[in-house]
DNA sequence: GGACGATCCTACAACGTTGTAGAACGCTGT
DNA sequence: ACAGCGTTCTACAACGTTGTAGGATCGTCC
């Protein structure tokens, strides 16, 4: 159409700029800027001229031009352990949508819990992109708070780490595991087992649960048996299902198994069918995150809901606070609701159930 | 540390720039240039000197003045529908690590599956930022294939829009449907049942696989029977457990399930469980997608695994090529390998069964 | 009637990078 | 001695946008 090259520079696909609609409204290119921008103070004549050259050359504002000059990019990282693990696939769906009604856009980084990729995405080129990151490391420990430490904001997920220089979300995972670890209790079982425990770790989820597990043994009296505690290093259904063999031939009493994450749960109830294991029957189940899956597994999966909107919500939430206004301001602890969502594998009878809920509890820090 | 803002304008977070290096190395700003993009003819002396000022400033290149530069991002959108299906999650994943190794970002995007958007995401802003898109769209049918003509490069993946100006990369899916019907009859069954099918549509997986399955069982002589196809608009697990629990209540014989996707089938393994029906003793299931899922179900599911690295790894390298050279070229059409994947659900007893692999086969248009 | 403030608009420079053109230098071959 | 070529480096402009400063115009208030 109008062709034309300036100069003898290569770049650019010949787009439509600002200079392009200026000239046509015949006002100055700062005008449709500012017309752009919504600036209030421009005569309703003048705005209908440049918005009318902008719908007749089709302009698009360049983001790489706008980005230079503003030194932001409107883009915000989330770097999780990996996409193919459903919590994650999950809580990156939710903060993409969070992200998307405050007009800012979601860079997913896979770490795959690699220690050495956790701290790389800390300082990888790809940060120059973003303006700011949610971050949830599962290889990191508290020892690497100082890591944090870095020259753009920080949202930190999950319990790897405390007290770094960052806004934390997180869930109550003490509370939700003793409270699941109650509902077990409340329908009668005595012998809980727990799969997905990690020998020698102080921080982390597996121990918040596991300390919360053991609360509600305490407090309703039942004594504390280490032979019912599987270890398993990764979360995922085939170390659940390893772990839950494991118990099932040191021939251990059980009658009831807490996954520590819903992935292991559902491993645990495949290894039950395998050797034939009544669920809730003989042995009941729950899982803790109430992925999609806990809903469609044979039985359905009572489990800890942990409140994923809220926390990509709030997430987000924090990280544009951050961005928006640098100036320095304590750093802010949130902890998210959970439910716990009562199905099938934990039914008085191994029938459907219709599916409860349990409100959980909040606190701000 | 070094301050100094020169003059009164606002952005910057005071970064180290080129010009810093080039002063500190004692050589022209352009140089640095060179040497950070490799440029070969530099003398040793000048670039080790460049190298340890860029060292000691913490000198790294800003993207986004690259980016206006350059009219590159180095970013490639995918479209997807949600990231909470696994099958679309890990693709993510595999088109993610893909394009890591070409040094490539990916930015995702989600439609719902709403045509609108899928529609919108085309001409998006965000497009601005991207160099090109990988596009797996759900809603849009054949008539759609114009909207493809835009001003960048775009590899479409999946089974809705054929011959539109794109490359394209699918997998065979009649043949792969075939297969795996075949399978069903090898073990004897043949009232075999589908779940998914979406009645009165030309395009899209769900016409392409019942088309795979009414070839195999014409060509084993079976008669094909309408009673035995249940519709589900949506592929996920809930449809496809009421789409099994209507097939039961309408009292036709059944003694096999080919859900049409992996979702599907396992919300069928579900209704079965529910109703206490023996799998695959009474009524052998298999899906199509290999989702992680289906090796830890309860039987573990026989499906038809798709060949997801293979086709994230050919959509990268489609797009990047034509990201890099403008120059028409026909559109190149990608059918990807396929491998029917067996396991418990088709088993010949209930018990666990080793996993065996049949090579699918691979065309090139 | 003139000072003042609000409104509307413009010129200019700058964000940090890279493409182009070309200068300076040294080497080779005649 | 000098043309010719390759190597090494530099100056300059440009990518498209927005912040700052300020000019022009108009109405209002004492």
């Amino acid at each position: 159409m109008n062709g034309a090259r300036k100069n003898g520079t290569t770049p650019g696909r010949g787009a439509v700029t600002m200079n392009d609609v200026a000239t046509r409204a015949g006002v100055s290119i700062k005008t449709v800027s500012n017309v752009v921008n919504g600036y209030p103070h421009i005569r309703p004549g003048t705005r209908a001229r440049v918005e009318e050259a902008i719908e007749a050359l089709g302009y698009r504002v360049n983001i790489s031009a706008r980005n230079l000059r503003q030194g932001r990019t409107g883009i915000v990282g989330l770097a999780l352990p990996e996409l193919s693990l459903p919590y994650f696939a999950e809580l990156a769906d939710s903060v993409i949508r969070a992200a998307e009604q405050r007009g800012v856009i979601v860079l997913i980084e896979q770490t795959g819990a690699v220690r050495e990729r956790e701290l790389e995405v800390l300082t990888s080129e790809r940060r120059q992109l973003t303006d700011g990151l949610i971050y949830s490391p599962l290889a990191l420990g508290p020892e690497d708070g100082a890591a944090l430490d870095v020259p753009y904001p920080v949202v930190l997920l999950g319990e790897r780490i405390f007290g770094g220089p960052a806004d934390h979300v997180t869930m109550n995972n003490v509370e939700a595991a003793r409270a699941v670890t109650e509902h077990l209790l409340g329908i009668g079982r005595r012998r809980i087992a727990v799969v997905g425990a990690h020998e020698g770790e102080a921080v982390g989820s597996a121990a918040l649960r596991v300390r919360g597990y053991r609360e509600a043994l305490e407090a309703a009296g039942v004594a504390y048996d280490p032979a019912l505690v599987a270890e398993a290093g990764l979360w995922h259904r085939s170390t659940g299902a390893e772990a839950m063999a494991r118990l099932l031939d040191a021939g251990v009493e059980i009658d009831a198994v807490f996954g520590l994450n819903d992935a292991l749960a559902l491993g645990a109830l495949h290894a039950l069918h395998d050797r034939r294991v009544d669920v809730p029957g003989e042995i009941a189940v729950v899982g803790f995150d109430d992925i999609e899956d806990a809903a469609y597994a044979s039985p359905t999966l009572t489990t800890v809901s942990p409140g994923r909107e809220q926390i990509a919500r709030t997430a987000i939430d924090l990280l544009l606070a951050r961005i928006q206004d640098s100036s320095e301001r304590p750093y802010e602890r949130v902890i998210a609701d959970f439910e716990i969502v009562e199905r099938e594998s934990t039914a008085g009878q191994s029938a459907s159930v219709p599916v409860a809920a349990v409100p959980g509890r909040s606190i701000l820090a």
